[in-house]
Formats: C-alpha cells, structure tokens, sequence
RNA sequence: GCGGAAGUAGCUCAAUUGGUAGAGCUCUAGCCUUCCAAGCUAGAGGUUGCGGGUUCGAGACCCGUCUUCCGCUCCA
C-alpha cells in the first residue's frame, strides 16, 4: 500500500462506514463525539471477536469461568477502587504556549521551589556555624520561618479549595503565586476546569439528594465484588479465571482516532486469582498466553510487540501491554497487570466482608493475588479491520478492494450465487443457502454478473463464494471460490459442510491455540 | 481544550472573480445472459453539516456552531 498511513486510515475509516461495519453514533444530528454505532456487518464482527475470546478463556481453560455484572455499581466500589479519588485532576492551560497542566502539580512544584530556598538556607548556615541546630534554626531564622509560612499558607488554601470544589480560588493561588508557564513564561492561564474519569447519573427519582451512582470505567470491579460468590458457588481452586466482557465508560479528555479511544467502549478482561507468591510465573503464563491468541489471527507477528510499564499503577506489581501497529503507530491493545492483592483488599476494607480463600494444603486462608488480562474489543476490531484491508492491482490493471478478514470471525461466511437468474439455478442456490444457514450466516446474491457480486464480497470479507451453475443440476456440484487466491474449485453439495466447518469455524482457530 | 486542515447524492469527487448544483460508482425496476467490477433502457437520491450575516443573487465571502482527521495535551 502505498498510501500515507493518514490517507490509508481515513480509507479504513469511510470503508467501516460504506460496507456497514462502523457508523458515527447520531450521525443524521451531526453526530456524537467520539461514540460510534457498528452496522449490520460491524456487529457480526464484533461478535465472533468476542465469541472467539471467550472460547478461548472460558471454554478452553477448566479453571476460567465467566459472569455478566451489570453496570451500575454500589458507589463505594468505586471508593475501594481508587477511581474517586485517583481521577479528579483539576486542569489548567496557558493560553501563550497552548500547554496543559494539572493546577495540583503546578502548585506544588511551586511549593517544591520554596522547599528548595529552606533547603539553600540550611545548607548555607550549617557552613558557618560550627554547632549547628538545625531544628532550631528552623524554626528561628527570619527568612526560613517565612518561606515556611508561605508554604503553609499556600497548602491551606489549596486544600480548602480542592475540598469545597471551588475551582476558582485554585486559578487565584496560581496567580497569587505568580506561576508561570515553564514554555511560554507568561501567566496567562485559562479557568481551571475538573476533569472527572466517570460518569455519573442517578437512580430513583429525580430530586432525591445523593443517589448518585457512576458508570463503571472498567468491568474487573464487578468481578472483584463477585470473587466470593463464584468461588463458593463454584467451588472454585486457586489458582482459577472470571472472565467477563462488557461496556465500560470513560469520560476522555480527548477521545479520538476513530474508535481506538471511544467514551463508550467495550472491554474483554479476565482476573487471575492465583496463590500470594506464584503471581510472578502466572504473570509471564499470561503474558504468553495472550500474546500467543494475538498471533494466532494472522495478522502479521511484526505488528505486536510487548511494552512493559516502569511507573506502575497504584495498585500493581508488574504491568505490560501488548501493542499493536495501527495505522497511526503502535499503540495498546491489551494490557497485562500484575495487581497484587491491592483490590481485594480494598473491598474487604471498605465492606467489612471477608474476601480470603482457604488453602486446603496450606490449611490456611489468605487474600488471594491478581494477575489481570484486559483487552479492549473495540481496539481489537480495529486492529483487524485496519490489517485485513488492501487494494490490490490485478493482471490487467484492474483494482480489487479486498477485506482480508481471518475467514473464522468474517461477519458473513459464504456468498451463494446462480450464475444466471433463470433455468432453476436460482432455485438450486436459495436450497443451498437454506441448508448452509442452520450454522452460518450466508447470502443469497443473484443480481449483477457473477464478478460483481465476488467482487461486492470481498469488499466485505466473505471468505467463501458458492456458484451454481448449469452442471451443477446434473452432477450436484458447484464452483467454490476463495477470496484471497480468487481460486475456484469444483466441489460436491454434499461436501459443502464439511470444507466450510474446516475453513471458516472458530473451531478451526481454537485448534491453533492448544 | 488549543492550533492546523476539511465537511457538496449512500461512496469518490467536480462546479471560472459570487450567476440554473453535476459526473462516475452505488441503489431500484426491466432487457440481455454470463465464472471475476460487461452492455442497454428507465428511475430514485440534495434546504451544499447546521444557524445567522453581506449581496439583486452565496456551494463559494464574513461570523457563530457541530462533526471528522492531523499535531499538542491526557490516558486506571
């Protein structure tokens, strides 16, 4: 291809909407920001991108098992969790030099340069004296004692004002501090504005006060809650899997690049519960593991890589993505976290419930650890749609636009054709299709030449076109066509079944990961 | 949120300095008959993203707004 990735990624992206893959949300309003619809094909897509996922958890894997939790949490779930607190920044740009900033972090770099004149002072005077009481001249000498008030002063404002929302007393510490814009060097900043990860609705009637609840930013909380449940009424043993896929909203200060980064998105994640000290080789298991189901769509082994995280989370251990090359770079497509026992124990906290699992060998209880695969479906689509789209230049000069689709997770599987509408070939293929459609979804198609309609399917991704011809009402045959090689060959009716279930089943995918 | 670019039929794009909104593909009905986007006939599809303004007249010029793409920023 040689298109620029811009160019190209806009291809993929009008491609999505023409072939009913991926339609912008309310688009006849003029559309939504950064929330997308899937079309008659995108959701068949999608589907069997979550149906192959989860076979490959839960089915392929006794220990893994899977639930549904809603969406709507007890607010303190997310209290325990962290997100509360953790995704409040309060955000400042400088209208000079086009930068954001966190007012939080501005304010105490701030106070971290006043910290460093103390500092100077000390030094200097623990130079001249030769006894020299530090403490003491702390809490004496004139000037430190007055940097020491200022920042004092600064802290309590600062605080008071983060604790009453009052954003704008955050904007007049900042300029009663005189900071100023580490690029532009001018003080010309904008309002400050909180920026808050969740959103929040109510329950219950309208002006009921405090019944606000949030939509869950990530779907592991409702397995976290849950982890009691299914190990009784599961009798589950350490180590064992809850997997589980769902929405998960998160209100992004930019969410863009189509739907790599949506406000609305849907997650596939499954939580590892595994003994406090074997979360380091469950870790790697999964690490492996994950990467292995990757490859195995064929999408090209140079377009994933790993990247291991250095700052790490609040809650966890060890943290690698999985990236993906898309067309605007390599970027994360699923995330492996190693997260200790930190969240589980927050629920024990803050529910006062026990959250510990008895070891029979060990004959004693403990938290288990977490070891955490999470994958966001949406990217996943969109890593397979962007690799399996190519145009290419056949003998002649003609061009084909080909969706080159793992045949396992193509929305529609086969394209059933009379080559000619009349002579009772028509008749033949409406039978085929009425057979083949008890285990896949297939198409009739019987308008245009028999090339514009191959064409039309690999426009789609439809692995397989059937054409039925005159010869096949004498000798039951019919001429099966592959969409990559555009080869065709002269099959019996009666082995139709059996090469599609070979060719196009996620059996035929599962198999590769065993 | 800031800066840049863009928005005309389902798709890809035209439309002289401001002067009747068009083509190809697609789609629908029919003819023809046929293994790789064939041909013919007829038809559908538009308040030029939306709202104001300037003008005798705006797709074009001005203002606002929405959406998308790129860059910055943010990203459990």
């Amino acid at each position: 291809m040689s298109l620029k990735p811009e160019d190209f990624f806009k291809n993929v992206i009008s491609h999505c909407k023409e072939y009913g893959y991926i339609f912008q949300s309310s688009e006849i309003y003029d559309g939504l920001s950064a929330v997308y619809d899937y079309g008659q094909n995108g959701v068949e897509l999608k589907k069997n991108i979550r149906d192959y996922w989860w076979k490959a958890m839960v089915q392929l894997h006794e220990n893994i098992v899977g639930i549904d939790a809603a969406i709507f949490m007890h607010p303190t779930t997310w209290k325990a969790s962290g997100h509360v607190d953790a995704f409040n920044d309060p955000l400042i740009d400088n209208k000079d030099s086009k930068k954001r900033y966190r007012a939080d972090v501005l304010i105490e770099e701030h106070v971290a340069k006043i910290e460093d004149k103390i500092n100077k002072e000390v030094e200097k005077a623990k130079k001249r004296f030769e006894s020299f009481d530090e403490a003491m001249f702390r809490s004496t000498n004139g000037r430190v004692v007055e940097y020491q008030t200022k920042i004092n002063d600064i802290n309590n404002r600062f605080k008071a004002a983060l604790n009453a929302g009052n954003l704008e007393e955050v904007k007049q510490l900042i300029i009663d501090c005189e900071i100023v814009c580490p690029i532009s060097g001018t003080r010309n900043w904008t309002d400050v504005r909180q920026f808050n990860l969740m959103f929040s609705t109510q329950v219950g009637s309208v002006s009921e006060d405090s019944n606000t609840i949030y939509l869950r930013p990530e779907t592991a909380q409702g397995i976290f809650v849950n982890y009691s449940n299914v190990q009784k009424t599961g009798r589950m043993k350490i180590p064992f899997g809850i997997a589980q896929t769902g929405k998960a909203f998160r209100n992004e200060i930019v969410a863009r690049q189509f739907i790599f980064r949506m406000r609305e998105f849907e997650q596939m994640e499954m939580q590892f519960f595994v003994k406090p000290g074997t979360e380091n080789e469950w870790y790697d298991y999964w690490k492996n593991n994950r990467l292995k189901w990757h490859l195995s769509l064929g999408l090209g082994d140079k377009n994933y890589r790993y990247h291991d995280h250095l700052k790490l989370a609040h809650y966890a251990k060890a943290a690698c993505d999985i990236e993906f090359q898309f067309p605007f770079g390599f970027k994360e497509l699923e995330g492996i976290h190693s997260r200790s026992d930190f969240d589980l124990m927050q629920h024990e906290q803050f529910s006062g419930k026990k959250l510990q699992y008895f070891d029979t060998d060990d004959n004693k209880s403990y938290v288990p650890y977490v070891v955490e695969t999470s994958v966001g479906l949406d990217r996943l689509f969109l890593s397979i749609i962007s690799s399996a789209l190519r145009e290419e230049t056949l003998e002649g000069g003609e061009t084909r636009t080909v969706l080159g689709l793992p045949p396992a997770l193509a929305p529609i599987k086969a394209g059933v054709f009379p080559l000619i509408k009349r002579d009772g070939l028509p008749e033949l293929a409406e039978k085929i299709v009425a057979d083949l459609k008890l285990d896949y979804l297939v198409i009739y198609d019987e308008k245009d030449a028999v090339g514009k309609r191959y064409r039309r399917q690999d426009a789609i991704g439809t692995p397989y076109c059937i054409t039925v011809d005159h010869q096949s009402l004498e000798d039951h045959t019919v001429t099966l066509r592959e969409r990559d090689s555009m080869q065709q060959v002269r099959v019996n009716l009666t082995d139709l079944n059996r090469i599609l279930d070979e060719k196009v089943s996620l059996k035929s995918l599962l198999r590769t990961l065993i």
